[in-house]
RNA sequence: GCCGAGAUAGCUCAGUGGUAGAGCGCGGCCCUGAAAAGGCCGGCGUGGGGGGUCCGAUUCCCUCUCUCGGCA
């Protein structure tokens, strides 16, 4: 049986993958899907820098700008779409190509996740109260006792991580670290491809600054404003640039310091993503010197696809 | 030109007669249902140049260079 293909275009953020993306999909007669925890939200396009009109008018984009920010949104919940769109676009006898930043939604679609212990906001709501209240150690101590393999694995301050993790424990009486070995991937009859734009550290973080700059030149002052006017999801609310700009409505700093911070936290987000996908041994890097067009790049993609 | 203050990490600065720290920045890493989140680790340095005192100087003394104030 002939494979299935699937493409991945990821990489730090502002490092060109939409519009690369568009000349990529034009070549192998592909159509876009995100591969982004918040491009998957409508009404955020300027904090987002979602693709605009011009080029989701040239190929056919799937889950971008879908999701209301007040809708929760993650790792699963994509996993479950973007098969549902990749299958759509094999029908049609074109491949997906996903793109965007989210290391772990890229993951998640490859290699899968366990199941059987969904997000339970109301009991980590309930344990994050406690955490607050007697501290992380507290949770910690409680997941040594139940799941020491996961604990040894888990930093005491991770707080994230203790509280999925006894999550799991209450909601299946399974620790965490026996189900995590079960999750189930893609399978043998996909061929996945993964590429990864990168840049010159300097001149990666001269563009994720520039382009903090031409979204607060494109309004994101007032976007994000409307956005924290209304309910937002506990994933849209910590959209880079939400919650810099809620504390600048605060009045804790001026509007330079926040996008100060903004351009910053830019770049911490940029090299973690950087770590994320050089773990990836999968991962193809095309390295561009970030002048390049758009075309150029999908040419020197191209050259691997086959 | 004179007087005063200073010259220590990429930046702003602290400190000590036994070759140095802090914050920010920066680098590396972790990540299985919030992931643009959350967490961990790392000082990255000929202490402005030269000389002297001392067992030993970044610290004390002299000198030169530079910077910043003030006076001319």
């Amino acid at each position: 049986m002939l494979k299935k293909d699937l493409l991945f275009l990821v990489g730090p953020t502002a490092s060109g993958k939409s519009a690369a993306a568009v000349a990529l999909a034009k070549k192998i007669n592909a159509e876009i899907i995100c591969c982004d925890s918040m491009q998957v939200y409508c009404g955020m396009d300027i904090l987002t820098s979602a693709p605009d009109k011009e080029l989701t008018g040239r190929v056919r984009h799937h889950l971008f700008g879908f999701l209301k920010p007040c809708k929760n949104y993650n790792a699963a919940s994509f996993r479950k779409d973007a098969l549902e769109a990749a299958q759509k676009i094999y029908q049609k006898g074109k491949i997906p190509l996903f793109v965007g930043g989210s290391g772990l939604y890229m993951s998640a679609i490859i290699d899968g996740l366990f199941t059987g212990a969904p997000a339970d906001m109301q009991l980590r709501r309930k344990l994050e109260k406690e955490a607050k209240l007697k501290g992380a150690r507290c949770l910690y101590k409680k997941l040594l006792k139940v799941d020491p393999l996961s604990a040894s694995k888990i930093h005491a301050n991770d707080c994230r991580r203790i509280i999925r993790s006894l999550e799991v424990f209450l909601k299946t009486g399974k620790p965490i670290s026996y189900l995590q070995k079960q999750r189930q991937g893609l399978g043998p009859d996909y061929r996945v491809k993964i590429f990864a734009l990168n840049l010159s550290r300097p001149r990666l973080y001269q563009r994720v600054d520039q382009r903090v700059e031409l979204m607060f030149e494109r309004g994101l002052e007032k976007e994000a404003r409307r956005l924290l006017r209304s309910r937002l999801s506990k994933t849209a609310c910590y959209a880079l640039g939400l919650p810099e700009i809620k504390e600048y409505l605060r009045g804790k700093y001026d509007l330079q310091e926040a996008k100060r911070l903004i351009k910053r936290n830019s770049r911490h987000y940029a090299k973690r993503q950087l770590t994320w996908f050089r773990k990836d041994k999968r991962v193809k890097w095309i390295n561009l010197q970030g002048a390049e067009t758009p075309q150029a790049v999908a040419k020197k993609i191209y050259k691997f696809c086959n």
